[in-house]
DNA sequence: CCATTACGCTACGACGCGTAGCGAAACCAC
DNA sequence: GTGGTTTCGCTACGCGTCGTAGCGTAATGG
């Protein structure tokens, strides 16, 4: 999913991979200063120091470029142990909630879901790239909580499937529709609360 | 927040209200057909039957129009009596998610919440005319829930507030996230799930 | 050296945007 | 009625972006 059509060419001159990295960074730039709208291809273009031809060989459009130029923006998402499961979960939704609160991370990610409405191609590419990439990381906290002993091993996988799922739903909205929506700094005092309501809920069962 | 200029002027040919409600109504029909990006203005006139300077004399572009577009979308929540507080809750968010459903609603909304976030007028239309005016549903089930006796009152103002708005990111975050990230029904079953684990952390306390 | 592919550049038609100008229509005050 | 005022439908226009085609050049491998 890292870049445009990634089959390299045995013969021939070799895609330039400097230019893929100031393309996509270039993109960024653009969405912070521009938003979705506004932002248009030739502009992308001249910031990166390309040609606009080279740019459409390499992406369909605006919406693939942008998916691509905010992914890069999620791998680094990571997991610390902080002891317990609860300092794990709050860890990482306040590091969630630091990527969203880049301008370039809420317009471009916000643009594409809602162009994925109407693209199931697109949604499919958003889901790879972004989406199913950091669910490891609900995974890894639920392995890890098991170890310590803080959650009963799920039994039925289909069941744990959904627990996931549903776990993810609830996160992930919960810090979009906080920073985007609501507007408001998604801080430690308002994780702790969030990550207070979501455990207890999880753990009464 | 109904409609474009809200001035009525004394004298003079008066608006058309039936163009207003015509140009929501294509502009909803649009969105279904279009999605958000290959909406054009002018598209939307021809399908209201009306000429597409009367569109611009009403809304300033495409980002105010959608917005009062969708709102009407969200004014047929309501929040009937059920019995108790799970059951209340159920019913509202299970009335949330079938309007999510709506492929209008869902490119609709997206679009302006991601415009928004590089237009500070823009969010704060969609506050008023959206979200501030469906909080009123979660106001009036905690005041259910405490004649009830489900809920202990709660004395600090501000905590309180705090506690709304937490319950409404998390409410409308997850339904959102369930209907446009995951792309899954946000069903029956799955409502069940989300409003045991948001009740139990609620009342956990 | 030659085939192959990527690159930069220019030019082009197509299309939507947002506005200006016009005559006709609908309303109110008198 | 009559005049003043505002809206409406229509046409036309300049502007900017889109996405593509064509060309010569640069970089790789056989």
């Amino acid at each position: 999913m890292q870049g445009p059509t990634s089959v390299p060419r045995a013969t021939g001159r070799p895609r330039s991979a400097a230019a893929d990295t100031a393309i996509l960074a270039a993109t960024r730039e653009a969405l912070v200063e521009l938003g979705w709208s506004k932002l248009t291809l030739g502009d992308v273009a001249t910031r990166a120091g390309v040609a606009k031809t080279t740019l459409y060989r390499r992406w369909a459009g605006k919406n693939e470029l942008v998916v691509d130029a905010v992914a890069e923006l999620f791998d680094e998402l990571e997991l610390p142990d902080r002891g317990s499961l609860a300092a794990d979960i709050e860890g990482v939704v306040l590091q969630f909630a630091v990527i969203l609160a880049r301008p370039e991370t809420k317009s471009g990610l916000m643009a594409v879901l809602a162009e994925s409405t109407r693209d199931d191609a697109l949604r499919a590419r958003i889901r790879a790239s972004i989406v199913d990439r950091q669910k490891r990381l609900v995974l890894a906290g639920r392995a890890r909580a098991e170890t310590r002993g803080e959650l009963a091993p799920e039994t039925d996988p289909e069941e744990a499937a959904r627990t996931v799922d549903l776990i993810f739903d609830m996160v992930a909205g919960a810090v979009v529709h906080r920073c985007v929506v609501s507007a408001e700094p998604a801080d430690e005092e308002w994780v702790r609360s969030f990550t207070r309501v979501l455990l207890l809920g999880l753990t009464s069962a």
